[in-house]
DNA sequence: AAAATAAGTAAAGCTCGCTTTACACCTCGG
DNA sequence: CCGAGGTGTAAAGCGAGCTTTACTTATTTT
């Protein structure tokens, strides 16, 4: 699983630390996720999509056949 | 959070252990995802989700002003 | 009546998501 | 030149997500 986090933050020129805020984690939740480190859980996946104005899917990109 | 899978799963007449099965997770998971025991990770929520044919926003129901 | 299928509970154990703290490197404005 | 803002790394610690095993209860089938 990928994600577009930091594609989108870049495009609305938002800082980690802004976004962190926004969606209630630290700064390093953010770098963890978009870094690939790990997986947001579904509530803060649910969090991001929301502040971005999109849905999961078009945040997280799932690859086919991805356990 | 709230989700419809046991709604979900009792539409189309399948049992808890059909559905572990087919997205790979043990019976006691999805007992304990319905019985709202815990949440999904993002990865088994978006499985799930694709098992019924529908978006993780369709399945997972988020309450306004969540945390 | 016995057996099979479906649903539920409980508890121990491991890994992952997230936090906290602290430090390093760059770039830019004053 | 120096400090501030933005990004990155590292490591310890806690709780959530998921597994495994085992037992219970109800409903259906033979």
């Amino acid at each position: 699983m990928t994600n577009r986090i930091a594609e989108l933050r870049k495009e609305r020129k938002i800082s980690q630390a802004e976004l962190a805020d926004a969606v209630d984690v630290t700064r390093q939740t953010i770098i963890s996720l978009e870094s690939g480190r790990y997986n947001a859980s579904l509530l803060l996946a649910h969090r991001i999509a929301k502040y971005f104005g999109l849905t999961i899917e078009e945040v997280f990109l799932f690859e086919e056949g991805e356990v």
